[in-house]
DNA sequence: CTCTATCTTTACACAGTGTAATTATTGTGC
DNA sequence: GCACAATAATTACACTGTGTAAAGATAGAG
């Protein structure tokens, strides 16, 4: 849209390469440049800022051609984010490098409705026994990030229905003095996919990214948008038949009360926690009677009606379906594509859009969170949260 | 979010300061700091800029208090727009000034599926008189807007199933040399809400728009966003019946098959082509059986269901609602809020969701592309729209 | 007609970045 | 091992946009 980008300032300019690093997980300086839309000049100038402040690697490589670049910029492996996670059954806490690597971990299984002051309780004992290892090994955690299922800036959360403000009051205490980022389990994945796992990640474009567990979250994931401009929803309450199934929410006909690891937990023949837990293999069908694996069919069609009434509403190229639908085989999977192709406006045509499924990233906790540390870091071009340590050194 | 704003280029500024006039239809240099985030040094240098360029008006006035601004900002009562609008039934051409006065208007009835290759031919017709008009008078249009029903960047309109492509090239070649922004019919009038009839609209904050007439529109207004960046979208086509009536779009329980003006027009006991042109009386229910009535409040019931739904997906708090449904008695249009307590997640309350109607603009056009052209020229700082006739004088 | 409260403009400084010239780096050929 | 060449990386300079603060203009009060 820019003719000509307008000047940025110096910090906004700074999280532009370092985002452009964590991306891209190293680059020399004309991709940099290019990245960042700035000149190479420019880029020297900032990455002299962000190498006195200790942000950034220069390895020396052979060069790739001729008079190459020999120097690969890439951000410090010593860089040290935590994620807190509550998802799937577990509150996880993790530190960790910018890169993703987990170099601790704790994780907790909780009751699918939390109680405010249960969490409160376990976050304290297990936030001061993160904060004691990292301060053991000497390593300065620079940003924290908790995600939270159906969390929103309207602070309406239709899965754990707390006090929002208590709730930060508790957390700006508790981190005091980290700096804390709070965000959505769904923009916490997309962020993990973003800058963690961007290799094996199906899609490259705009996508609606959906992930059906204990609820049907989802996110719509505009490429070149900063992760924290995503509106998260709640795809799940969506009414796709009056007076239908009671959900949870005390309406009728919820997709969620269809769709759910709970709603289908009685199809499948498997406890609603251990749906996911077996990992990206396929959930075995062979063993369900015919009755069961139709009715299978007839939610995977109602999914595909409430993916496909979301994308009226907001036309995208592409989706990515997290979840227990990926552990169905195809054969059965396909019942979504019925469900679009009566509701999304022209039918569903697999040319026009493409349908990924990835495996649910159960394990993974809390690397979603740390990855959207890892990207509030950046954001702040390095510069809010102050390396406390290795300023006495 | 932005802690200090970072540099706009020139034309930015000189758009930011436009864009607050023309909302503001004149306003004080103090204001005018305020509202483009400017000290009243850079304000001073950009009207001096907007000055010499002949675009604003600065009215001496009494000042209002000892020591008070005496010089009133606006913009330019001569600056001349152009629309051209396509909706509820008519094609419309317009003239006039950035404050919404229509000097020129030209309408005429179309069917209801127009063809492209009659619009062109009425366009190229009515265009060139348009011009004429302009030409004979030295009228100089400085920005064209066209509004179109289901338009949208994806170029796939289920309303006019146009080849976009083609309408481009013919728009193109047939507005030549004079600026052209093309627009969803609902944008447009978000744009005339905004900067045209501002004072009487019932919502300041963001909001859910809906109109509801041959299709069921929607565009969510981001008090704080610019026009252009406004997602339009087609609610009319969201399944809220699976396997119910069938829509023109083929598919069947589109809310469009219940809520559409074709839709009502038998319940109402009116052509559809004329429950929308009686101005914003309301619509006599009282010669209707009462089967019809209750007809017509199920029908609003899925109005309901449907702005629910799109509701979970996108939060606002609050609503307003253009077109029939703001005809029908307050007794059965509440009928819409049973339907939005079945799906709006929490349930409907009137103090955390105000709904508001508003009469349906008919009668306007195209004042609504007028506004948007209005819009797109303060958008360019009042520098790409070369005044051609002055450059000779 | 002068005074004064306030608005309005202008002079100056500074941040951010692009252009172009300068300096550094490293593999190649002898 | 050394000069050369090809390209990378840095630096000097200029320009834009805007804030600060001082100077200038305006109009009502007395």
């Amino acid at each position: 849209m820019l003719d000509r980008p307008a000047t940025r300032s110096r910090k906004e300019t700074r999280a532009a390469v370092m985002e452009g690093l964590l991306r891209s997980k190293g680059a020399f300086r004309q991709a940099i440049a290019h990245d960042s839309r700035l000149t190479e000049a420019s880029v020297s100038r900032i990455l002299t800022e962000l190498r006195s402040a200790g942000l950034i690697d220069e390895s020396r490589i052979p060069a790739p051609y001729f008079g190459g670049p020999t120097a690969l910029v890439s951000l410090r492996k010593d860089i040290c984010v935590a994620g807190i996670e509550l998802s799937n059954g577990r509150l996880s806490f993790g530190v960790g490098d910018l890169g993703c690597a987990l170099d601790y971990v704790e994780r907790m299984p909780v009751p699918a409705r939390l109680a405010q002051a249960d969490f409160e309780r376990m976050a304290r004992v297990s936030f001061a026994e993160m904060i004691a290892w990292a301060d053991q090994r000497g390593r300065v955690i620079r940003q924290i990030a908790l995600s939270l299922p159906g969390f929103s800036q309207s602070d309406t959360n239709p899965i754990f229905p707390w006090d929002m403000t208590r709730l930060r009051d508790f957390l700006a205490d508790l981190v005091k003095p980290y700096p804390l980022a709070l965000t959505n389990s769904v923009i916490a994945q997309a962020a993990f996919h973003r800058y963690c796992a961007s290799d094996v990640y199906p899609v490259s474009g705009d996508h609606l990214f959906l992930f059906v567990a204990h609820g049907v979250a989802g996110v719509v994931v505009h490429e070149s948008a900063p992760i924290e401009t995503f509106n998260p929803f709640e795809l799940g309450h969506m009414v796709i038949e009056r007076g239908g199934a009671l959900c949870r929410c005390g309406h009728r006909g919820c997709l969620e009360a269809y769709t759910s690891l709970q709603a289908i937990s009685p199809v499948i023949g498997l406890p609603a926690g251990d749906i996911l837990r077996g990992g990206d293999q396929f959930v075995a069908t062979a063993q369900q009677t015919p009755e069961q694996r139709a009715t299978l069919r007839d939610r995977l069609f109602l999914l595909g009606m409430g993916i496909g009434n979301a994308l009226n509403l907001q036309p995208l190229p592409a989706v990515v379906i997290s979840g227990w639908p990926s552990l169905i085989p195809e054969a059965d999977r396909c019942a979504i594509l019925d469900g679009l192709n009566e509701t999304l406006l022209g039918g569903y045509r697999a040319d026009r859009l493409p349908l990924h499924f990835i495996a649910p990233s159960i394990g993974n906790d809390p690397r979603a969170a740390m990855a959207y540390a890892a990207y509030s870091f950046v954001s702040t071009g390095g510069q809010d949260a102050a390396p406390r340590l290795s300023e006495i050194a």
